[in-house]
DNA sequence: GCCGTTTTCGGCCCGACTGTTTTCAGTCG
């Protein structure tokens, strides 16, 4: 079983254990034992065979055994008589919002209510507002919450959330009474997607802001409108949060709200070892019964400073490790939109772009960059209109021709985005690719290989002298598609020894490879490009997705190589060419 | 279930909102 399999069976186990109305505590130890996991950077195997995973925080006995037969095996006899004396009904109960372990169980023991469907139905004969501790209204929302499960229990793409959440955050500043406003959660951490979006306003008049934030179009439900918090659902599904403070609080209920919550456990755990409790309202000594007298926080910098750290960017907040590199003044210096010079991995009309050569270059130079590398799709991609040999010479030369007409001040790099086969053969013979300044390698076909299959595939890739980079290494497509299996930190480990690049794909469907990859990668000495697989002139806007993910990924200017400037890229690129035409004649 | 140079037992982050309650439990983030 694989590190994420485990992780989600642990996670299953706490949704059990809750259900079965067990210690609070326990249930918490084993959910953080799932993310625990799901952050691990190295190999499970090698952490399970050489007993460093007990040393791990968060990892006891327990655990480790559980783990251990989990990965051996792919089953533990634990987990198994646990699922088995849980109906299988509670479990999707809990989708419900509203609904929690508690109420489930309740409910179950005086109902027999054991599914939805025998939920709703005794909503509807009026049976579950007859039981003590729930009453109408609980019953109205629970039959709503059924209704509306499909279209609100998504999580949306943070692309998608951004475009709702920026008119918001605009038409909020607008209003007299704010001072200041900001989002948070989910969606200023950036995460590749976002359940709900979070805004903080720091006021001395809620009143009216509530108003306004309820009352905005496209608002279909109106779920808490209280004096410090509203909520609302769009007609999308997307729901909004909105939490109205007094000016001084702002710099406190924003860090609180953006969280991560991990990242706000530690963040109070450090406070509580000053001897100061830390909340949404301010930073206050422990045995101090109200904040009146909290320290003062101007900004989010400032509540830092209050624990001896530097500020920690939003992106970085998700309890790996920042906190401890704040403290060491060790934080890294992130990647910023302005320092990219260029992109590759784009797409043009010669396969399945919407825009030409020139269009995608006249786009390029509006942007400011230096350079723009195109890739269209090789002849394997049928269905996008694929390049055979004679195409991509053609291309080749329509290049050299932009490139000598003095047209653009952008220069364009010729690459192509050559199919990997799948017995691990390029879709282009070595002769034809040595031709271009570069090459993206991706998977197109045969995803359902096996991970020892697909790794070793794509290895043979890796070690291809004419490959360049490794285009969306995983092949995931956010909320609709699972990545195919492979062994990620072989693969990374062959890229480091090929001196090959693995993209960060951009589109902000996929950014792959996934941003909790990256810090370890680059430490190890992996290189990224952030490609915007632009498929037509508007996609370039794309990089600021990924440099989102890059960020996450504590990655810098130094770890991209579109930050590189035209000669910097040229000889880098010519370089693993020279290697290719030594490969050849040898 | 995890953790520990004060503890191997007794803690484990904190507060708002809702609905059902006359003081609080459950849920959520």
């Amino acid at each position: 079983m694989t590190k994420n399999e485990i992780a989600d069976v642990l996670t299953e186990i706490a949704t059990l254990l809750e259900l079965k109305g067990e210690n609070p505590f326990k249930i918490r130890a084993y959910q953080n034992g799932a993310r625990n996991l799901e952050a691990l950077e190295d190999d499970l195997g090698e952490l399970i065979s050489s007993g460093e995973l007990s040393k791990l925080k968060g990892f006891g006995d327990a655990l480790v055994q559980k783990i251990t037969e989990l990965f051996e095996t792919g089953k533990l006899e634990f987990y198994e008589k646990l699922k088995a004396s849980v109906e299988p009904g509670l479990v999707s109960m809990l989708e419900i919002p509203g609904l929690g372990a508690k109420k489930i169980k309740a409910m179950h023991k005086a109902l027999g209510l054991d599914s939805i469907e025998a939920l709703q139905k005794a909503c509807e004969e009026g049976r579950v507002a007859a039981l003590k501790g729930f009453g109408k209204k609980t019953e109205e929302k629970l039959l709503l919450g059924i209704k509306n499960r499909e279209a609100y229990g998504k999580r949306h793409i943070w692309w998608a959330a951004r475009a709702v959440a920026d008119p918001i955050l605009a038409g909020l500043k607008a209003l007299p009474e704010v001072v200041h406003a900001s989002h948070a959660g989910s969606l200023r951490r950036k995460r590749e997607t976002v359940g709900d979006l979070d805004f903080i306003v720091g006021s001395d008049e809620a009143k009216p802001i509530m108003d306004w934030f309820v009352a905005q179009e496209g608002v279909a439900e109106v779920t808490a409108h209280g004096e410090t918090k509203s909520s609302v659902r769009f007609e999308s599904g997307l729901q909004a949060d909105l939490r109205v403070v007094r000016p001084p609080q702002f710099a406190f209920a924003l860090h609180h709200f953006t969280g991560s919550k991990d990242h706000n456990v530690m963040m109070r755990q450090r406070a509580l070892s000053r001897g100061l409790s830390l909340s949404e309202w301010g930073l206050k000594p422990v045995e101090d019964e109200t904040f009146e007298n909290s320290l003062v926080a101007e900004t989010e910098e400032d509540i830092f400073s209050h624990l001896d750290m530097k500020w920690v960017p939003p992106e970085l907040r998700e309890g790996l490790g920042e906190i401890e590199a704040a403290e060491k003044g060790e934080l890294p210096k992130l990647l910023e939109y302005s320092e990219l010079k260029g992109v590759f991995h784009n797409h043009t009309v010669a396969s399945d772009g919407r825009n030409t050569l020139e269009e995608m270059t006249a786009a390029a130079e509006a942007k400011g960059w230096e350079y723009w590398g195109v890739a269209d799709h090789s002849k394997a991609s049928f269905q996008a209109n694929g390049m055979n040999e004679d195409r991509v010479l053609q291309q080749l030369e329509e290049v050299h021709a932009l490139n000598t007409s003095g047209k653009f001040k952008t220069h364009v790099f010729s690459g192509i985005e050559c199919d990997l086969l799948v017995d691990g053969s390029l879709d282009l013979s070595e002769a034809l690719l040595m031709k271009l300044d570069y090459t993206v390698v991706s998977v197109h076909i045969g995803f359902t290989q096996s991970e020892e299959e697909m790794t070793a595939r794509i290895i043979k890739a890796i070690e291809h002298p004419a490959t360049t980079m490794i285009g969306h290494l995983t092949g995931r497509i956010l909320l609709r598609r699972e990545p195919y299996k492979v062994n990620t930190q072989k693969v990374i480990d062959a890229a480091i020894a090929n001196s090959v690049i693995i993209e960060l794909n951009a589109n902000p469907k996929r950014l792959d490879m996934d941003w909790r990859l990256w810090k370890r990668a680059a430490e190890k000495g992996l290189m990224t490009s952030i490609n915007p697989d632009a498929h037509r002139t508007e996609h370039f806007e794309f990089v600021e997705a990924g440099i989102n993910a890059a960020r996450k990924g504590w990655l810098g200017a130094e770890n991209v190589l579109n930050t590189r400037s035209l000669d910097e890229v040229t000889s880098i690129l010519s370089l693993k060419r020279n290697h290719l035409k030594e490969s050849l004649s040898s």
